[in-house]
DNA sequence: AATACCATCACGGCGCGTCATGGTTT
DNA sequence: AAAACCATGACGCGCCGTGATGGTAT
């Protein structure tokens, strides 16, 4: 076996890795985000540990709340940035985009930060409810 | 004027005050949620302070990913347990509910915390990875 | 008479869950 | 030959956005 050989598998054992549902890694394939290595003569996806990993990103993607069509743009510009296959107004204007999710994602984190400190204001305001009936049948 | 007496808005200005839009407020309408407290002769929504009140909580509700049903049923506990009208038994009853759902606006706040911590991570990796290309043309 | 404001449908879209039916075999 | 596993297709849901069309008047 040389260098280049990756282990394949089947969508269930992808799914359990990443933690997705088969439907989910099947929806992503739909909507282009990432798309099987192979398939066997019957048609089963096959997915190299590269389309794993890719999963894995889009995975970690999510909490930031980014829509999928953002989510695909944003692993089409790193791509073409990894590719090295760009010239240089071509890299200049993906490393702009680049830099544009990551000021979008650093907001996402700061609304993701807001919206925290809320819920726990008013988990412990619910808490504090609880405690004042507990106990008691009539206040 | 006595002191049962209060104002009442249209569904605009209700919209405005509690940062939702038109459609949602009827949405939350339409799901059993809130019901306008009275309607015009021609048809239009009149809301009260405490309906917009009721509008605002359920948006306080909402960052902790509860569904709109989950978000009803809580409503509806708490309104019990306020109302002062139960036996003991009910009391009881709507006191263990409340918990309930105090331990799991806690444990989707704990969930929220794991997101955030997760989305900064990748965030801070997408500025990494931003720096990393700005200003060369070629790696 | 014009201007906001509002009403009720009704369709659309995202991100999947959930069958139903039938083929494949890492 | 049975047990897992997988394929495609289609419908449904939650939570609204977005018109379209026409009535109201805090």
């Amino acid at each position: 076996m040389s260098a280049t050989d990756q282990a394949s598998y089947q969508i269930g054992e992808v799914a359990d890795r990443v933690g997705l549902s088969l439907r989910t890694v099947r929806y992503y394939e739909e909507v282009g985000l990432v798309e099987p290595s192979g398939r066997t003569p019957g048609g089963f996806r096959l997915y190299t540990d590269d389309d794993v990993a890719r999963l894995h990103l889009i995975k970690r993607m999510k909490p930031l709340g980014f829509t999928l069509e953002e989510t695909r743009d944003l692993l089409a510009v790193r791509d073409a940035l990894h590719s090295g296959e760009l010239d240089a107004a071509a890299v200049t204007e993906a490393a702009a985009r680049l830099s544009m999710y990551a000021a979008a994602a650093t907001a996402r984190c700061e609304e993701l930060g807001a919206r925290l400190a809320a819920a726990e204001k008013f988990a412990a305001a619910l808490r504090r409810e609880t405690v004042r009936h507990a106990g008691r049948e009539h206040p």
